[in-house]
Formats: structure tokens, sequence, C-alpha cells
DNA sequence: ATCCTGATGTGAGAATTCGCACAAATGGAC
DNA sequence: GTCCATTTGTGCGAATTCTCACATCAGGAT
């Protein structure tokens, strides 16, 4: 049995597609399906339906599936293993973080890890979707709030609030009972700050929603409205003024996150350590 | 990473040399080196030593395979599961057993279990060695003792007992107390039938040491001396006369041992009735 | 000493595998 | 309805990988 095949088979399991399976092997999505017919053969076993638009799995291969994932829990074990194998400091890490929080407080500052460990390549990945420690889709992350997947060790090093920010403009020509407000699409609801945000606003009008927060700060300094952004996002900018709201502000913790297999690892410490200094 | 980079090392450090690990993949040994130095660039990682004649594990070698090491075991659980998955009758199964009981007791009758299961293929190995049933060297395996493995089911399905054996001439013309014997190699020593069979020669010479029980057999039946064999072989044979000692006659129990994974799969229960009957 | 066995290393041709470009089909947005 | 994004399928040329044959070296048996 060729355990690439095993590979490609596991790895369409887990993403439901060829497609996704394809862009999280780095490879084509013609290849998958080649292994997967590979495997097929080499076990004489029908483990996926073809189907129009989608490849659905077999009651077999959903078991052979189910048996053979710890193969790719102990192949990552394995890679993170070579990370803390290398002793010297430098390789390529990867961070991921909430995009403002990537844009802001880390990408700005990186000139400063470079010029401390030239060997370090840094690959900051900005988006929402929290990346898996396990599968090792990054080596660092930050977290707005401690994750609870085993195996991880994650510590609070930061903490920031939220403001209503306007155009000076805006906020001058514009009483409190007509504001207009700027919030997250729906898919963030759940999320404290958009509850704030939903709550001081009652019933004036949401004008936008736009899941980035880069969107909502352009549309805010345009004189759309009021949004809810980070105080370390809206003071630093002269188009944006603060206004200021009674009772207790909100604010989320900042995690950051390793594995536990790689907590020791040098090149992993300074990294964290310089991560650490971006949020102090 | 590249899985089959990473069986393939596995394999190295299981088996010891770049030869002993390309057999068990039945690849060729420059195979196995190009796929090892492959990993080692892949992961920026020295693993090996090549010293003139050996590959020897670095330290990061001998972590890295230690933590890869439950992929293997995986994978052999999903080959298990497949041979499990397939319903109808048929497909090959391998057969570990003592060489002896291989030759004179499973072979002659293989024709038999052909006839009743024409799709089942038989691949029968007599070798001393015990193969891995874990491993997946065997689906089946005859044993003289009961294993100790994890994961295995064994029955008790056979005994048989050992006599003395010489040529009927060779009796005739020698007194007991000049009788030499002909027993197997040191590496038997702990063998219940080898420890009878040095008891009762005592002083008496030992003419001839040989693995192989039908070598040991054709030197009793030249005339060389008198050896120990199960009664199954030595009766059949007219050219051996069996010699009567007092005592307790010694015997070998016959465990009949499969992987619990493999219990309930139709054809694996048909060639175990089946070598349950060559026993009976 | 000589032969045999089994280990790793090297080079070249054959076989395999991969990615790309393109196609077809479906569902959602507008 | 059209347009766009996403998914799977096909053919072909390029790149990679494997096997084979041969070489070297060491150890053991004769």
């Amino acid at each position: 049995m060729d355990w690439t095949d095993l590979q490609h088979f596991l790895a369409l399991a887990r993403e439901g597609t060829l497609s996704a399976a394809a862009r999280s092997l780095n490879v084509d999505h013609v290849t998958v399906a080649r292994r997967v017919a590979a495997l097929e053969a080499s076990l004489s076993l029908k483990l996926v339906d073809r189907r129009p638009r989608s490849y659905e799995l077999t009651e077999n291969g959903k078991r052979i599936a189910k048996i053979g994932a710890p193969m790719a829990e102990t192949a990552f074990a394995v890679e993170r293993a070579v990370q803390a194998s290398k002793s010297g400091i430098g390789g390529e890490i990867t961070i991921s973080a909430p995009p403002s929080l990537a844009n802001v407080l880390i990408a700005p500052k990186l000139i400063r890890l470079r010029q401390q460990h030239p060997g370090i390549r840094i690959k900051l990945i900005g988006e929402k979707r929290t990346a898996s420690l396990n599968r090792r889709e990054a080596d660092l992350a930050l977290r707005l709030s401690r994750p609870t997947e085993p195996g991880l060790i994650a510590r609070k090093i930061g903490y920031f609030e939220f403001a209503l920010y306007g155009s000076p403009d805006y906020l001058k020509r514009t009483p409190p009972h007509a504001f207009a407000f700027v919030a997250y699409d729906s898919s963030m609801d759940e999320a404290p700050q958009q509850r704030w945000l939903m709550r001081f606003a009652a019933s004036r009008e949401i004008v936008l929603r736009t899941s980035d927060l880069e969107n909502q700060a352009a549309a805010a300094r345009t004189g759309m409205g009021l949004a809810a952004l980070p105080k370390f996002l809206g003071e630093a900018d002269p188009q944006l003024e603060r206004y200021d709201v009674g009772g207790r502000p909100v604010g989320r913790e900042v995690w950051l996150v390793v594995h536990r297999d790689l907590r020791r690892t040098p090149t992993i410490r300074a990294v964290a350590g310089f991560i650490e200094d971006c949020l102090a």
C-alpha cells in the first residue's frame, strides 16, 4: 500500500472535496483524484462514490478513513518533532492572527525581528479563520479567546478595548439620535464587540455590514457612520475621532498560542518573545 | 512532507539496513537510499550517518523514528481493516507455520481448500522465524506456544508428540549405550523437544546438529543416529523406525493465531477452518 | 589465498507521475 | 435570464522516479 495514496485519500475524507484536499496538500486536484483511484485499485475496494459534482465516501471508505486518521495526526507530530529538533535560530515560522492585529501590530514591526534574527523567515497569515496548530497550519497563533484544543499552550499577552469612531466632520454635524452605524456581518453577531455595538445602536440604523474591520474603518473615515474599532486602530488615525459612550467599555483579551511540542524550540521562543513585545 | 519518504525512513529505522528495508517494502535498495535522502533534504535535518557499509540513525533520526513509528502501526491497521471490509470469500491469504507443519500437514491438503474455495490464493510461509501478524507479514499463523503479542487471538487446535527415530538397520545393529544422536543447533537448546533429547542422550555423542528438522530426518534415515521427530513425521516414513523410551513423552501444542481485526472475515474463517481440519 | 554472501554506491534508460490548459456542469448573486 | 465561482473530468507534454546492471568493499567459510 502506497502511503502517499493513503495521505491523499485521508485529505479527501477530511476536507470533503477533491479541490479542498488538493489545496491542503498543495497539489493539483487531478492528482488527488488519481491517487484515490490508485488506492482503490491497489486495495480492490471501492472507497468513494463519484457523484456528478462531488466525491462521497462509501461505508468502507468512511471506516478506512476513520481508522487511518491517526496517521495524519502522527505525521503532524513528526513535523513538529522535526521543528523542535532544530537547534539554531532560523527557518520559516508561520504566524496566524486576526487581520487587524496582524496588519497593525505585527507586520509593521517585523523588520525589527529580521534585524535581530536574520535566519528567520516569517509567514504571517491574517485570517479570521483560526488556523489549526495541531495540523501545523501555523506554528504560533494569536487568538482573542482562550483555545480549548488539546496539546496547545496559551498565554494571555495583551488586552485591548473598543471604542466608537467616526469622522470628525460627521460627529460635528450629526446629533447622537441620528447616528448611523457600521458593523460586522451577521457571522460575527456573537462577538462581544458586535453585541456591544448593537446594544448601543438599539433602533438606529446599521448602514453597512462587512466582515472586514479595515472596511469598517474606511467607511467611518468617509462619514458613513460610527464603527466599533479597537483603540489601537482608531487612536492612531487622524481621520477618525472617538465618540465616548458611558458604561463599561468592551475589550478582548489577546492569547498567544503555541503547540506543546514546539514550546521550547529556540526559534519559536524568539518569535514568541517578539510578538509579546509587539503587544506590550 | 512526503509520506512515502517517511515510510521508507521508518522501514530503514525498523530493519536496520537499506537492503532489509528494501526487501520489506518490495523495492530496490537504491530507492530507499534516495527516499531517505529526499526526506532529509525536505526536513533540512540529518537523520542518518552514512558509514562505509551501514546506515546509522542520528539522535534526531532515532527521535523522529520513534515518534513516527505509530504511523506504520496504523498503516497495518488500515490494511487489516481493508481485508476485513471484503465481504466475499477470496483473495490472497498468507499463512505462517513451522516448516515441518507446513510441509507435512498443510501443503499436501491445500488442494482441497482450492477446490472448495477457488477464489482463495494461499501463500504459505514455512519459516522458523515467527512472522509478525501485527505487521501483516501473515494473516494466519501456527505457533507451538501461546503468543503474547497484544491484539492477537490464539486457539489451541492440536497437540503432537515427539519420539526417537532411526533407520531400522541402525536400530538393529546398535546397542542403546552406543547410540548417536541428531539434534537441533544450539539456537533451539531451550525448546522442550531439544531438552528432552539432550537429557536422554546424556553423555552419548551428538553427531549432527542442524536447524532443519527435515535434515535431521534425512540423517536418521541414512543411519547416522537417532533424531527426535514429531510422530506425524516419523510414523509415516517407512525408512524410519521408532525407538520407544520410558517416561512421559514430550509434546508441543499447536496454536492457531489470528489478528483480532481479521477474526470475523469470511475468507479468514474459511482458511482457519481448513487448517483446523488439517490438524484434527 | 579464494570464493561466496550481503552491504552500499553510481549511471542510464524506461516507466511513471505530475501539473497545466481546457471543458462541462451546477449553484448562487444580481 | 446572465455572470461568476466552484467542482470534477480529459489529454498531453514535461519532470520525476524507479529499476536494472554493474561496482566496491568487508567478513566468513573453505
